[in-house]
DNA sequence: AATCCGTTTAGAAGATTACCTAATTATCTA
DNA sequence: TAGATAATTAGGTAATCTTCTAAACGGATT
């Protein structure tokens, strides 16, 4: 959980994520949409995988990324409890 | 909204926000709850106070600090729509 | 098996963050 | 106005983060 709120810090990454929300994609086609290197985009790939707010899966020479929604529902609860009333 | 998510990245500034949910307090309370030095304290306190998830208010020598729940509700509006189905 | 393509890993530079101690500011009280 | 209390600002250091280039890896194609 500390992992997803870090790895939602950076607008990079959150921009990931509106993408992966379209439509799965592979890690060069997400690069695509950024004036960044494929290594640093890779990078923050592996960074929402490791917080489990994406998934991976080889399909031949591409890995195709997609969300997991999972964690993002713990962390809408997270949120949901903050702006609750009482206790 | 970036300021906000780069806020919540941290986990004790995240904790202030749980204990701002309870009761507003003073920063020397919130301090009281953490091991750490009051002006480190002080810093995560102006760091949610820019990002508006906290508001403060002086009361005497005190400086009592809330929570602004405009803004949580803003990044639970993303949350929630980054699970919602489809568009 | 040689090579190509998509992607990741390694290593390093520069910026940012988190924490500390010391000094300063603001307010209250005697 | 002098002293005490609450909190912040200043300055410095160590750790972490973001990005780059160069190199390596895993499958597919020839």
């Amino acid at each position: 959980m500390n992992d997803a709120f870090k790895a939602l810090a950076d607008p990079t990454r959150r921009q990931i994520l509106v993408l992966l929300k379209e439509r799965d994609m592979s890690a060069g086609e997400i690069a695509d949409h950024f004036a960044m290197t494929k290594p640093s985009i890779s990078h923050h790939l592996n960074s929402l995988k490791h917080a489990q707010l994406i998934v991976d899966q080889r399909q031949g020479q591409n890995i195709i990324y997609s969300l997991n929604t999972t964690v993002i529902q713990e962390a809408l609860g997270w949120f949901l409890n903050m702006i609750q009333k009482d206790k």
